[in-house]
DNA sequence: GCCTTATTTAGTGTTTTCTCTAATTAGAGT
DNA sequence: ACTCTAATTAGAGAAAACACTAAATAAGGC
C-alpha cells in the first residue's frame, strides 16, 4: 500500500515540483497553485495523491489549507533505493 | 527527459520487482519472466520502459538478451531524491 | 445570517497505461 | 533453406490518470 503509492505520487514531474517548492518550507495549496499555470481543481488532486502517499502532511490555518513535506516518508522511500545498492542478503 | 523517464519507470510495481530481481546479477528475459504470472510480451514492454529509462542495459548472448541493472542511473535518481533533505541553496 | 476568500469535490472528456493474443524478428543448429 | 527457441513488435480493449469547468464545503468578517 504505502511504498506504491509513494513512487506513484513521485511519478508525476508536478508532483515532484510541488515537493520541491515545499523544501523551502510549509506553503498554502494557493500559494503553491501560483507557481504553476494549471487550475486550482488539478492542483488539489496532486496534493491529495501527495497526501495520500504521505509524502506531505496538512494543516489548517484559518481559511488556508498549509503544506509541508514529511521527510520521514521521503527518508523511507530513499532507503528503499538504496537497498539496490547492496548486494542482496 | 531522462529524469522524468526514470521516475516514470519506477512508478510500476513489477518494474521495481525487476529491478529487485537484477540485484542478484545479470537475467535473460525468460528468466525474469519465470517470476511474474504476467505473459511473456507484458513483461517485455516493462522493460522496455526500464530500458528508455536507461535504468537497465541489454546484450544479447546468442537467442537470448541479458538484462542487468544500470547502477549510475540509479545513483542519479538516488542523489535527486537527496537533494529533497538538504535545505535549499 | 450573509458574503467573501480559500480550497476541495463532482462530473466530464481526452490521453495514457497496462494487459492480452497474434504475428514478426533474430540467432543457432540440422 | 527449415525449424526450433527466445524475445519483441503490432493491434486491440479495459482501466486509470490528467486536465478542465461548475458546484460544494469550511472558516472568518461584517
Amino acid at each position: 500500500m504505502g511504498i506504491n503509492a509513494v513512487f506513484e505520487a513521485l511519478s508525476h514531474p508536478v508532483r515532484r515540483e510541488i515537493l520541491q517548492l515545499l523544501r523551502g518550507g510549509p506553503m498554502s495549496a494557493g500559494a503553491l497553485a501560483e507557481h504553476f499555470t494549471l487550475s486550482k481543481p488539478t492542483l488539489s488532486v496532486h496534493f491529495a495523491k501527495l497526501k495520500e502517499a504521505e509524502l506531505v502532511a496538512v494543516e489548517r490555518q484559518g481559511t488556508s489549507l498549509i503544506y509541508h513535506l514529511n521527510m520521514s516518508i521521503l527518508e523511507e522511500a530513499l532507503s528503499g533505493l538504496m537497498s539496490f545498492r547492496e548486494p542482496k542478503p
